[in-house]
DNA sequence: ATAAAAACAGACCGTTTAGTATGTGTCAAG
DNA sequence: CTTGACACATACTAAACGGTCTGTTTTTAT
């Protein structure tokens, strides 16, 4: 079943809005902006969504569920290529670095990340999805480690979620560095380096 | 010669615009917001300064100078601690540590990541400032960790430059994820993963 | 083919917003 | 005591904004 005329303008509008929402924030994207960069019109965005806060929401958990599935296919794919929990850990941060080629200047970002620095306009319910969001990416990453980690047990006292969230502490970090110094090979450079240190605890 | 009346008032303003710029973006802030925070009025705002424009410049010439006024003394205070290069590297990390326990929640931010995720409304000027204040920073962590190269040469072919990025994106990915998740604790606990990450790599 | 529903278009409205204009109190210098 | 610069307060304006309303076209099911 092809996508209807109508699912195809809603993605285009959600797609468009997700842009200009890491250019110039939530707040800071008018309607108008965002009808003036789909060629649509008033009528066609409230057609498709009930207000500014609902397209918010919905950029939101587009965003998440994409985002869950690229890494869910990266993981799986890390997983074809090697039996070894190293390995593993490490080609995942390979695909991922391959995954970051692919997109060049403008760099986009983390909506996560760009509502968070918006926080006060959103309600718990926002906040709450996007802690969990998070939470999901964590425990993908954690789940990895773990695998390592019993295998390969390290020298050094550290967990799963440990590492866990630094790799995640790195890559928003390195999204914002790769924007402000307009540098999008910055948060390649920092994904090298968090191998490199997995590598010195796992040998 | 102590502040003048106008001098503490034009303070407040911008130490009170700062916060709700970490809280609601610098265009989800509206001047009535800000007002509403001071107990001032529109002709107090606009006599300190010409636009809102004004005010984000102003905000952060502020805080890259606090900021880095913050980080060089606690690079002075390390060096006065101790003569070792790595437990120069060491004591710093601690001491920033330290400074992070200071700041209860609610978690406040960087300025920089947030103008960076709103980059849009600023102009090349800002962005430029920006960046060189993130180099500024990423300068003083470099001569430090490169004092430390040259007196014990790692066994991997690091770069002063690589590590002092990463501790940048480390602390940047760390204020998101402590707002996000709301726990404070985040950012120093991936602190104290680079330090250990030197430790492997200088030792 | 036709009715009904979905997908728009565009004018319009009330509110919020940044910014202005003008007036007032204060305080130190002459 | 007066003057003038500074430090505000208040009322106002014009534009921008989110959202509504009504009407028209397009798609889809029967």
């Amino acid at each position: 079943m092809a996508k209807s005329k109508g699912e195809e303008t809603r993605e285009r509008i959600l797609e468009t809005a997700e842009g200009l929402i890491l250019k110039s924030g939530y707040a800071g994207m008018a309607i108008d902006d965002l009808l003036k960069a789909t060629g649509l019109t008033k009528g066609a965005f409230f057609h498709h969504f009930k207000s500014k806060a609902d397209l918010a929401k919905n950029v939101l958990e587009r965003y998440a569920q994409n985002d869950m599935d690229l890494f869910q296919e990266l993981s799986e794919r890390a997983d074809r290529l090697s039996d070894d929990p190293l390995e593993r850990v490490i080609i995942f941060l390979r695909l991922f670095n391959e995954y970051l080629d692919g997109l060049g200047m403008p760099f986009p970002g983390c909506i996560f990340a760009s509502y968070t620095y918006e926080r006060q306009h959103f309600g718990v319910d926002i906040r709450d999805y996007i802690g969990k969001s998070l939470d999901a990416w964590c425990a993908l990453y954690e789940e990895k480690l773990q695998a390592l980690i019993d295998i390969r047990p390290p020298g050094d006292p550290v967990t799963a979620r440990e590492l866990a969230e630094m790799i995640t502490s790195i890559i928003e970090g390195g999204f914002i560095m790769a924007n402000a110094k307009d540098d999008p090979a910055w948060t390649q450079r920092q994904c090298d380096q968090f191998q490199r240190y997995i590598r010195l605890l796992f040998s």
